[in-house]
This record gives C-alpha cells, structure tokens and sequence, in this order.
DNA sequence: ATGCAATTGCAAATCGTTTGCAATAATGGC
DNA sequence: GCCATTATTGCAAACGATTTGCAATTGCAT
C-alpha cells in the first residue's frame, strides 16, 4: 500500500507547479518523505533531516509539512495520544489499524465498508469530505 | 442515541464505588453531563459550570473529566482539529459524523461496518481494544 | 552577477491540557 | 454534631506540540 512504483510522487515537480521555491531544506525533507515506509512524526522527520543538514530546523519541518499538505501532496494522521504523523498522498486510499502496544501502524482497505459510509452519509442528507477510520488493538493469540 | 429514558448513568453512584468524595463540583459537572444532548468540550462545560456557581475551575473539569473517562463513565472524542469533547457513556456505541460548516456532530450506528472492522482486524492477527469511525461531511442538495 | 521576494533559523508565543502547592472541604469515627 | 484526616480544590505556573515574528539568508528571474 505505501511502496507500489508508479505512484512514487515527484515532490519537486509538485513544488514547482505549485510555484514555491525549491530549496535545500525542502529538498531534503521530501526526500525522506519519499522514500520512508513509515509513518513518522515532526520530529522524526527532522532528525532525519538533520542527519543530512545539522541546520535545519524543525519549523522548517513543520512549514514544509503544512505545505504539503496543502497541496494534497502528504496526509496528516492524528493517532491517538501522540503527535501528527504524516506518509506521502497518492497511494491508493486505505485506514490504519494501531498495535496499542508496540506503536506500530498497519494499513488496511475495505470497499465494503468504504461504500457503507457513503450509503450512512447519503441517508444523513451528506456528502463525505474525508472520514478517519482507526483501530486500536493487540495482537491475538489465535489466528 | 444520546437520550434513552433506561441508561440515564447515576454518576453520583459510580463516584462513591469508585470510592472518591462526592464534592460540590463533582455534583455539578456530572449534572451537567447528564443532561447534555450534545458533544461539549471542557471550556463549554465550564461555561455551563460557572453558571452555577462561578467559584468552579477549568482544572476542576479537566481533572474530573479525566477521572470519568478512567471510570469509563463518559467518552472523549478528539474530532479534528478542535479540543477534545465528551459525552457520557452507558449508551449503545455509535459513530460520528460532523458537518464540516457548522461543527455540528451527528450519530450513527452500522452493525456491518463493526462486523466488518472485526473481521479485518482478526484477518490481520488483532482483536480490536477499541476503534474511531469518523466522517467529515457537508450537507447535499439531492436527498 | 544583481536585486528582491520567499524562505529560513531562532526565540518567543500559542493552544489545550496538566500539575505543584497551599488552602479548603468531604467523610468516617467519636 | 464535632474533629481529624485526607482528598479535592483554585490558582498560577509548567507542559508538549505546533505556530509565528523577525532579521538574516537564499533561490531565482532578470
Ligand atoms: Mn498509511
Ligand atoms: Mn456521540
Ligand atoms: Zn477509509
Ligand atoms: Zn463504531
């Protein structure tokens, strides 16, 4: 779901469309928006960051991430508890099940209940803008 | 959803089995929940508090909502964006969706969408703690 | 190369929420 | 009912995540 070829977006031409300059801050952190497999954090985001560059910030972080997002080009996820985690826009949609004990996220896909929220929206009289579907569990002995 | 005559909570003797003193704020905060139709935040409590007597602290509501929410006995709600909202527990579980213009929250209820949330959880090795369905509309004009 | 606006790093501000502390009030035993 | 013991309170100050003002730096169009 995150890791499929053709969907892998080009941030930069992004940037440039969007007619924001491209600097080497901004380089830098879609460059590790790219190729993660996770979804971290700000702050995870800018440790990253500063292993490449020690001089980035983490406002820079945090405006790059805001602009991102507003170009549709990342989405935000506010987890349970924790700080925003981000993972880079274009895959395909999906939503998160959240391992409470270990933290990790694993992400899933289901037409069906995709299309029963929209049937519960539309018999409410609403059009769905987005919608957040998490499930916080733990593992299970039995398979 | 909210107002069903039966599971009206006696908060006053969840306190005393929780074997916590049953103070004069206590009294009025959990009043207050009990008959709130809405998804109120901790100001908005507050608010609604110092009506009845203006010597109440906004700590004094966090904390006791805090002490509800560990005694199980009303839910927090973290909608986006804003600051968490609660409403009181007992009722049959439900799901959310908010009208993205005015705030407003609206409830519902799909035994599939949980059937199905269980069954992919289960299909992913997990038992599900507790999950989070939340969809963010705007009202349409074909019904 | 030059100039100007966009972007940065830094520190300080913000927002919702939590916490330390001394004052107050609820409860159980008399 | 009255006390003593503690839990609870109000207040102000701390908190963590995120945002912002500002002066210094940089990208990029000319
Ligand atoms: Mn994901
Ligand atoms: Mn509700
Ligand atoms: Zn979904
Ligand atoms: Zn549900």
């Amino acid at each position: 779901m995150t890791r499929t070829a053709i969907q892998k977006p080009d941030y930069e031409a992004e940037l440039r469309k969007a007619g924001v300059r491209i600097t080497r801050p901004r380089r830098i952190i879609v460059g590790i928006l790219t190729d993660t497999e996770d979804h971290p954090d700000a702050l995870e985001i800018f440790r990253r960051a500063v292993a490449i560059d020690s001089s980035i910030s983490l406002s820079t972080v945090y405006r790059t991430m805001k602009l991102l997002e507003g170009l549709g080009a990342i989405h935000r996820h506010a987890f349970e508890g924790g700080p925003s985690r981000f993972e880079q826009a274009g895959g395909d949609h999906h939503d998160h099940l959240i391992d409470i004990e270990t933290g990790d996220v694993i992400e899933f896909k289901s037409d069906r209940i995709e299309q029963l929220q929209n049937e519960i929206a539309r018999s409410l009289g609403y059009d769905i803008v987005h919608h957040r579907l998490e499930l916080y569990g733990r593992k299970c002995k039995v398979k």
